[in-house]
RNA sequence: GGCCCCAUCGUCUAGCCUGGUCCAGGACACCAGAUUUUCAAUCUGGCGACACGGGUUCAAAUCCCGUUGGGGCUACCA
């Protein structure tokens, strides 16, 4: 009979949310989906000086954010809790106790300054790093005397001499260690707090998780865990290493490769089913040869498959995420775009806190000019500001090459008179009213149409000129095109 | 250094387990063309990879060994 599907994310509070943290949710959360099971969110905060509040709270933002919503954990509560490890510390004082007894640990009396001295010699000499067994075998007299001087200390896990440890991985298969390479490492710090080796261990145990669904850089601490697991009699659980995000040097993904703060990537206006979509492409994918790669949060669910994950690293390419994002922000529903939007441009000062109807109507009607050229809502502000502004921000070439005609002063004086006229001032007429005069005054269309997009919106490019007046609006345009003669074209003073 | 993991287009990957249908398929990016008032979008086409060397076999991207390369870990961090 299997045993109940439990999987856990496990991160610690000690900066903001990274996306790989998030692809490991990801892939935790779709596993569980995937097989009915639980996805638990655990908290490991046993390290007292690098977990911070905003830290936690990251995780939480982040998660909800892209839609992982886990079974059991803080502020779900659960059965099996608390999840937060800072609150679970008696029942690791109580396992360590146990192997106290059993003799399977011992207290070390060694400080971090001594250690690391000891290290560095052993560095030095070309030998390996591990502990050496100074604490091992203490008499009782000489561990009093220690606790006399005032020493903490901590409680290491006495290794078991030989062997070979060895488990089965959902995603590399067979992964072999030698006991020897692995030394009396700490379970227990001398602040009485755990180390992440032993909390893991008890609470995977505790919370009874089937699968543990990680980095693969927690794969060479496997076999301590193995090792441990076996010493308490615990249940041992089914591994899986996820390959690691990769910056473009294919190093671990890290701040120096850019961004990676799950919470830049959103507040850029990275949607988050295009991150969710993206992340799931990041070491696995559909077997199949001409595969869509598009896929919902279900699509996702229904096909993922922990065995099909791949091995080997992952590049993070944020060209293909711009990519999907952009996808996605065309497939937006206008009206969503427009709450999407909003803050973007409230935050630019665009558009003002409150919002008359004329008023939404008009970003509404902005927004559907710009939304298949947008890959990031923070773009909207900087592409949408004509829109908004009295004043106009020239872009120098758009504007040098407007102005190279020797006539297009007059061009866009007769333009205008034709635009006063104009019974309705909508694309249909605009388009009519510029096609026609271009062809009175024997010149192609974008020998006008050039020049007035300089005019209107002091940019070289955007949506097509006819649309985009329409929503501009006829007195703007005008104003615009008679501020833009006398500002760059003399003989429009004159005249 | 030691240990562990990995290795198909620039990037993400399919194919590898169960050798032949693969002079290797898709996606992003790039280039060209179409469309068009620009940009974008879209469509069409193009460029582009089995790290190397040995085996095994009638036949290897696929199996085995080695080399090289890359990455991870090596804390009283998680």
């Amino acid at each position: 009979m299997d045993r109940e599907i439990r999987v856990r994310m496990a991160p610690s509070p000690t900066g903001p949310f990274h996306v790989g943290s998030a692809r490991t949710a990801l892939f935790n959360y779709l596993f569980a989906r995937h097989h009915a099971g639980a996805f638990v969110l655990r908290i490991e905060d046993t390290d007292l000086v690098r977990s911070t509040p905003e830290s936690l709270q990251s995780i939480y933002d982040g998660l909800r954010w892209l839609g992982l919503g886990w079974d059991e954990g803080p502020g779900r509560g659960g059965e099996l809790g608390p999840y937060l490890q800072s609150e679970r510390l008696p029942l690791y004082r109580e396992f360590v106790s146990k192997l106290l007894t059993e003799e399977k640990a011992y207290h070390c009396y060694c400080t971090s300054e001594e250690l690391e001295v000891r290290r560095e010699a052993l560095r030095a000499a070309g030998k390996e790093t591990k502990y050496d067994g100074k604490c091992k075998d203490l008499a009782e007299p000489e561990r009093s005397a220690l606790e006399q001087q005032g020493r903490k200390s901590a409680v290491r896990f006495r290794m078991p001499s030989g062997g070979q440890t060895r488990f089965t991985d959902m995603i590399r298969g067979e992964v072999t260690f030698d006991n020897s390479l692995l030394d009396d490492f700490v379970i227990l710090k001398s602040d009485g707090f755990p180390t992440y080796n032993f909390a893991a261990v008890v609470d995977d145990a505790m919370m009874r998780i089937s699968h543990v669904i990680r980095g693969e850089d927690g794969i060479s601490n496997t076999p301590r865990q193995l090792l441990l697991y076996e010493s308490m009699g615990l249940p041992i659980p089914q591994f899986a290493h996820l390959p690691l995000l990769l910056g473009k040097d294919r190093s671990k993904l890290s701040k120096r490769h850019g961004s990676t703060a799950l919470s830049e990537f959103r507040d850029n206006g990275i949607l988050p089913e295009a991150m969710l979509n993206f992340l799931a492409l990041l070491g696995w994918s559909r077997g199949e040869q001409d595969a869509e790669e598009i896929l919902s949060r279900e699509e996702l669910i229904e096909r993922f498959d922990i065995a099909s994950v791949n091995k080997s690293g992952a590049v993070f390419d944020l060209e293909k995420l711009e990519w999907m994002n952009g996808h996605y922000l065309r497939s937006t529903p206008l009206e969503k775009l427009v709450e999407l939007a909003l803050p973007y441009l409230r935050q630019s000062g665009l558009v003002g806190k409150v919002l008359s109807d004329s008023h939404r109507r008009h970003v509404r009607n902005v927004l559907a000019l710009v939304q298949e050229r947008i890959r990031y809502l923070s773009d909207v502000p900087s592409m949408t500001a004509y829109f908004f502004c009295e004043s106009l921000d020239y872009d120098e070439k758009a504007v040098s090459k407007a102005v190279k005609d020797s006539d297009v002063g007059q061009r866009l004086e007769a333009l205008s008179t034709r635009l006063e006229g104009l019974r309705e001032f909508t694309k249909e007429s605009i388009e009519q009213a510029v096609r026609s005069l271009a062809e009175e005054l024997g010149i192609s269309a974008g020998k006008l149409i050039h020049p007035t997009r300089a005019a209107v919106t002091g940019q070289g490019v955007g949506p097509g000129l006819f649309e985009l007046m329409e929503v501009l609006g006829r007195e703007k345009c005008l104003y615009r095109i008679a501020a833009f003669r006398s500002k760059f074209l003399s003989d429009a003073v004159s005249g």
